[in-house]
RNA sequence: GUCCCCAUCGUCUAGCCGGCCCAGGACAACGGCCUUUCACGCCGUCGACAGGGGUUCAAAUCCCCUUGGGGACGCCA
């Protein structure tokens, strides 16, 4: 039995959100910082709002993060008999007890609780009257009278709850089902859990599950309780405040190991350092250094982050993972060669590989396709730039060889043997070339492009009259 | 209402078993440099220890209170 075995237990009533992407991300870099397992489990006994469609996306998901998982995902519906066979074991013992109480009872009691300004709770009426089981009746947990359920949390500290606090939960409902604390005690204690990583919004729920650990004799895991993240307006983050799903991330062209390392840096951190590779992160992340405070989640850094990546792939990479956009914007089917030339050229301007495959555009459609910007036609494309690209048409199309250094060359000698200045240059030919003044270095562009579809753009663009029409408008 | 948790720049955070911190980094914003546009890059500016009490020679760091935020109180998960 390895020493550090985690899980990750979404529910399939969505999609993965980024919430739960990070507990995912920290539970599967300890299991596998400690050499551990890392196990998947569908928590579907929510037969009503579960989903196939979404187990689907979230395996999707987790496997686009590159977050492996060990074995196969084990699913709640098909465990019926553990958690029975827990439940009987507490009925045994004397650690659970048949209750015969209607939800309309229970609800009466805890509304009287509510109006002696206490916690709403049940008051155990059936803890000692010795029912069986019978139409409606349910398994409730017997708790201790007395004492503090202590824990060490990995990421808030020390947690005391006293007992008086709690009430005997239902672990088995009337209709045979157990309930999810009983279910969970029983997975993670059959799964061999040693680290239960999970939203902050179980720690009411932990004290409850120890008790189910006691009662049982069965060693308790230790809990890690890591903070939910917020909107960036630090509001609680739902589908209005910008909550977005990993599969949306993915559509957008975001990269996984970006995600993965600002969702990582989001609560946790290793000194300074803002930009991790996983293997960076499986052999600094221990569990330790994790804040318990509430993060807010920043696109903006994200987006940064994300470029960080792109910059770093390799342009044939970066090629094969953009031609999916490319198809998607509607751009010609590119061999992915030239694609690996288009991203030397675009991935240092590009945030995603969506806004990446649209700066490719202005070089993918033919000349005649060119969208030309009216306000920097008007603003370069005046009689001195048209003239200055009538020039170079000649040049270029006597340049002996077209790539990059030749037209570097050229472009040079052009301004210096007629005593120019680039800025009375690049700027026509840019807006020949691209239609607007954006782009890559003007030599690479022209490369790329090839002496046709370069003398082309010039010469479309220094026979246009964009500057005539745009003055009489001014 | 009751209980639990949290609190450093706008945001993510370092620092937090006290002195090296009139608080460091990153994103954002703003300004500049570079420049064959833009971008990248580089340089710089703005900007925080929630408030109040203690403890101490010394507190962002320890304790208490207040305030503010969040979570939980289901025969949901």
């Amino acid at each position: 039995m390895p020493d550090v075995v985690t899980r990750f237990a979404p529910s399939p009533t969505g999609h993965l959100h980024i919430g739960g992407a990070r507990t995912a991300v920290f539970s599967w870099l300890l299991a596998r910082h400690f050499g551990g397992r890392f196990y998947l489990r569908i928590e579907d006994t929510d037969t009503l709002r579960s989903k196939q469609e979404y187990t689907d996306t979230i395996l999707a998901s987790m496997r686009w993060l590159g977050l492996d998982w060990d074995g196969a995902p084990v699913y709640q519906t098909q465990r019926a008999h553990l958690y029975d066979s827990f439940v009987d074991k507490l009925l045994a013992t004397g650690h659970a007890y048949w209750c015969g109480c209607t939800p309309e009872e229970v609800e009466a009691m805890r509304e009287l609780a509510r109006q002696n300004h206490e916690k709403p709770r049940y008051n155990g009426k059936c803890r000692e009257r010795r029912l069986g089981p019978g139409k409606g009746h349910c398994v409730r947990l017997k708790i201790p009278l007395t004492g503090k359920v202590i824990f060490d949390d990995m990421v808030k500290g020390r947690i005391a709850v006293d007992v008086g606090e709690l009430d005997d939960m239902v672990i088995r409902r009337a209709d045979g089902m157990s309930t999810y604390n009983l279910a969970v005690v029983a997975d993670d204690s059959d799964m061999g859990v040693t680290h239960v990583l999970r939203g902050d919004d179980h720690v009411s729920n932990t004290p409850r599950q120890i008790l189910i650990y006691q009662a049982l004799g069965l060693p308790v895991p230790h809990f890690g309780h890591v903070p939910m993240i917020l909107g960036h307006d630090r509001q609680k983050l739902s589908k209005r405040h910008g909550a977005r799903s990993v599969i949306e991330y993915q559509r957008d062209g975001l990269l996984p190991q970006a995600l993965v390392s600002y969702l990582a840096r989001l609560g946790w951190s290793h000194g300074n350092q803002e930009i991790f590779s996983l293997e960076e992160l499986i052999s600094y992340f221990d569990g330790g250094n994790l804040n318990p405070a509430a993060a807010a989640f920043d696109p903006a850094k994200l987006e940064w982050a994300n470029a960080q990546f792109l910059r770093g792939l390799p342009p044939g990479e970066l090629a094969r993972l953009v031609a999916p956009f490319v198809r998607e914007e509607g751009l010609d089917e590119t061999p992915e060669e030239r694609l690996a030339g288009l991203c030397l050229l675009f991935r240092e301007r590009a945030v995603d590989l969506r806004a990446l495959a649209r700066s490719f555009r202005p070089l993918l459609v033919p000349a005649a396709e060119l969208v030309v910007d009216d306000k920097d036609a008007a603003k370069h494309l005046t009689e001195s730039g048209r003239e200055h690209l009538r020039a170079l048409a000649e040049i270029l199309r006597a340049c002996e060889s077209f790539d990059a250094t030749s037209l570097n060359d050229a472009l040079n000698s052009y301004v210096a043997d007629n005593a120019l200045s680039f800025k009375q240059v690049a700027p026509p030919l840019r807006t020949a070339l691209m239609g607007f003044m954006g782009g890559s270095h003007l030599n690479e562009i022209m490369a790329f492009l090839g002496r046709e579809e370069t003398l082309k753009r010039v010469k479309r663009a220094a026979e246009s009259t964009h500057r005539t029409t745009a003055l009489r408008c001014l």
